[in-house]
DNA sequence: CCGATCCAAGTTTTT
DNA sequence: CTTGGATCGG
């Protein structure tokens, strides 16, 4: 039979991970060395060799990934492979839980909530409970919770072991938490998880038939797999024993919330007889590139020991650009984006800006919008967890479950109905004192009569709303669904009364969001209310993520993570900022930040840039941050700059610098600088007119002989940037 | 009960 | 600076 894939295409390494027979394989995949190109090619190699696709589980770590990978694997076999299960880990082990559930008292209906709703959950019981939300933070709560659920620890289990402040006052929460949760028949994502677990132990029946079925398991990005996840791993390939794990521990960057780099360190010791295989050629990026790479990540203690090499050519220098201001950073590249495609060298898709943290992408936002660059900004609020979406979705959920006790809570009074927290209180106290489910708590006639009328009317409407839509579940679409709760709840009404830019954006997203019930209904299998709850709740927003080819991105380092880009500027590049400052003083978060830094430059192809400001607002003050510690890790001997840098001054050496290392300084007053003054005759980022170019915005100012000044200006369309002598341009602020 | 106003706090994010 | 929560007056 002829390859339908081309295998002299890959360079040995890469062959011997697709061609290993079967048993225990590790495959070390360093950034940008083909991975994806590998397990995909292995998945189909394994069906060409006669393996039927339904016996095979593969686990990638987005559904954006999954269906990537399905999609290539299609291409590559000419064929559907639906019987493949290929999903995340927990949109597998749902899979798994509403088929086979049962057997460990699991409704097969089951809801799953998310983030949102979990943190309402918590808070709602400190508050029962009477618990100040200072002496425990809700979110920590629930990070707690998640820890416990991902060492496998039930209430019990996890009250015996509680040490410590938070422990303790965790121990006390977490039973009534899932009490919560069980009342709803939800499950939280790290249940999924669990669960699945708990399934495979518990129902030895159940973990056969799995573990006959699947021959043969793939699990991509290794690295940032939890204790749960790594349990499922084990128990699910025990049988054949032909699992495949891929993963890179320099790309290690959830510790934080959970992943343990240790678990895929020790597959070897686990299986004595694994084979490794190190995927050391680097196809992304050039030379100077990947050596800057290294630079960074050598320094980390405990990594395995490996080098990514390239036969890639040495390609352009590093830039390293330091601004005066955030503004003034963001400008600088929003001038190199616009030079690079006006002289044709680019197109916008071939950018990526990436940052520490979303806050800083506003910068590069208004930069952008005056200079008219196109781009997307991936992540910061997420489509689905906008307030208006989660609310109608809600009402949807409620009509679905009336069980989901956190939707109706969320829903019964938005928009306000007149049952305010005095109703809220009288349902709680009721359903509590008769462990009647809430929906039922809030029909029982005793109850409703001791509302006020104003509040007894919106409850009936709330009712009636959400029993006749049970009624139409059947016959009508999900989008019908959908333009029936958002019109018969007010909500549109109470939206459009209200002519703020607010409102607006909030109803352009509804819109949004008819358009993906639409696009839903029209393409499912079998498209319900359930299916279409089911899918956003383990989707994310980022899977949505389409690359148009035509805008420049900007996206947090997290999100960036296998990407690529020709061009990168990673901005920011400052103590305090990257590394983050909660990281400083704490060596493996330093390390952490130390790969995430690794992962970003390692994003880019062709060109790299770093940028970093002596000024920066946060939280609407000044900071004045050293530049990074990994710009020190870098040999920058062979670096340049997107523009001319100042000579360096060192005005601000004498802040006090932390015994830790010295890092972000708020500074109460401004620096002197020294010598003769030279008042700059702009401030950056202000507008101003030109008599022939009309009005721009000023990029930097410098003193020029004459006590004149050369004002760089970005004049938005084919104008562009231009260099001005204030004394002949005659600039005038706008 | 509800809207206005004041105040404190502030990574990263997938599922 | 922005946002979410708490508080206060109508």
């Amino acid at each position: 039979m002829v390859a339908p894939f081309d295998l002299d295409s890959l360079n040995p390494q890469q062959r011997e991970a697709v061609m290993w027979p079967g048993g225990p394989l590790q495959i070390f995949a360093g950034a940008g060395s083909g991975k994806t190109r590998v397990i995909t090619y292995r998945i189909a190699r394994l069906i060409q060799d006669g393996v039927n696709p339904s016996r095979i589980l593969a686990v990638t770590f987005t559904n954006k990934a999954a269906k990537e990978m399905r999609e290539r694997l299609e291409s590559l076999l000419g064929g559907k492979v639906r019987s493949l299960w290929l999903g995340t880990f927990h949109s597998l082990c749902a899979r798994m839980l509403r088929i086979d559930g049962e057997k460990i008292g699991l409704s097969p209906e089951f809801v799953i909530y998310d983030d949102g709703e979990q943190l309402a959950i918590v808070k709602d019981i400190l508050k029962r409970m009477a618990i100040d939300e200072k002496s425990l933070q809700p979110r920590a709560a629930l990070n707690e919770i998640s820890r416990a659920k991902e060492q496998m620890l039930d209430p019990t289990k996890y009250e015996e072991q509680a040490s410590g402040y938070l422990q303790r006052m965790v121990a006390g929460i977490y039973p009534e938490y899932q009490t919560r949760l069980a009342r709803a028949n939800a499950l939280d994502f790290d249940d999924i998880l669990y669960h699945a677990v708990r399934l495979l132990e518990r129902a030895p029946e159940v973990l056969e038939k799995y573990q006959d079925r699947f021959m043969h398991v793939l699990i991509d990005e290794y690295q940032d797999v939890n204790f749960t996840q790594y349990r499922f791993a084990q128990l699910i390939s025990a049988k054949h024993r032909n699992i495949t794990i891929v993963g890179d521990d320099d790309q290690s960057i959830y510790a934080w919330r959970g992943a343990d780099v240790s678990l895929m360190l020790r597959f070897s010791s686990d299986h004595k007889d694994a084979k490794v295989i190190t995927l050391g050629q680097n196809y992304r990026s050039t030379k100077v590139i990947l050596q800057a790479a290294a630079d960074v990540i050598q320094h980390n203690r405990g990594r395995a020991e490996k080098e990514l090499w390239t036969e890639n050519e040495a390609g352009r220098p590093i830039s390293v650009t330091e601004a005066g201001t955030d503004e003034e950073e963001a400008m600088i590249v929003a001038d190199a984006v616009l030079k690079a495609v006006r002289s044709g060298r680019r197109k916008y898709g071939e950018f990526g800006v990436l940052y520490r943290t979303n806050a800083q992408s506003r910068a590069v936002e208004e930069a952008f919008l005056t200079m008219r660059i196109p781009h997307i900004l991936v992540g910061g609020q997420r489509f689905y967890e906008r307030r208006e979406i989660k609310d109608i979705l809600g009402y949807l959920r409620v009509i679905l479950n009336p069980l989901d006790e956190a939707s109706i809570k969320r829903t019964i009074n938005t928009p306000t109905r007149g049952l305010g927290a005095g109703s809220i209180g009288l349902f709680d106290e009721w359903s509590r004192a008769r462990g009647l489910a809430w929906w039922d708590a809030i029909r029982e006639q005793s109850v409703q009569s001791q509302l006020p009328k104003r509040a007894l009317h919106g409850l009936q409407q709330f009712v009636g709303l959400v029993e006749e839509g049970r009624d139409m579940m059947q016959d009508n679409s999900v989008t019908e669904m959908l333009e029936y709760v958002m019109a018969r709840s007010g909500y549109l009404d109470s939206l459009k009364q209200d002519r703020s830019e607010d409102s607006i954006s909030r109803l352009e997203n509804l819109q949004e969001l008819v358009r993906v019930t639409q696009q839903y209904d029209e393409t499912a299998d079998e498209p319900s209310l359930f299916g279409f709850l089911e899918q956003i709740a383990l989707i994310a927003d980022t899977d949505q993520i389409e690359e148009t080819g035509e805008a420049v991105t900007l996206m947090t380092l997290h999100s960036s993570k296998g990407l690529e880009y020709p061009v990168v500027f990673l901005i920011g590049m400052e103590e305090g900022v990257f590394p983050h400052s909660r990281a400083i003083g704490n060596e493996i978060e330093l390390e952490e930040e130390r790969r995430l830094c690794y992962v970003g430059m390692t994003r880019a192809r062709e060109e790299l840039h770093l940028l970093h400001s002596r000024r920066r607002s946060m939280y609407g003050s000044a900071n004045f941050n050293r530049r990074s510690r990994f710009l020190d890790d870098v040999d920058l001997s062979e670096s340049d700059s997107l523009v001319p840098q100042k000579q360096p001054q060192a005005p601000f050496r004498d802040l006090r610098q932390d015994r830790t290392g010295g890092y972000a300084v708020t500074l109460v007053e401004t620096p002197k600088p020294k010598g003769p003054a030279w008042k700059p005759p702009f401030t950056v980022g202000e507008r101003v007119q030109h008599a022939k170019f009309g009005i721009g915005v000023v990029i930097s100012c410098s003193p020029v002989k004459g006590n004149d000044a050369e004002v760089t200006v970005a004049f938005p369309g084919v104008t562009g940037v231009k260099k001005l002598i204030q004394s002949f341009a005659k600039l005038e602020t706008v």
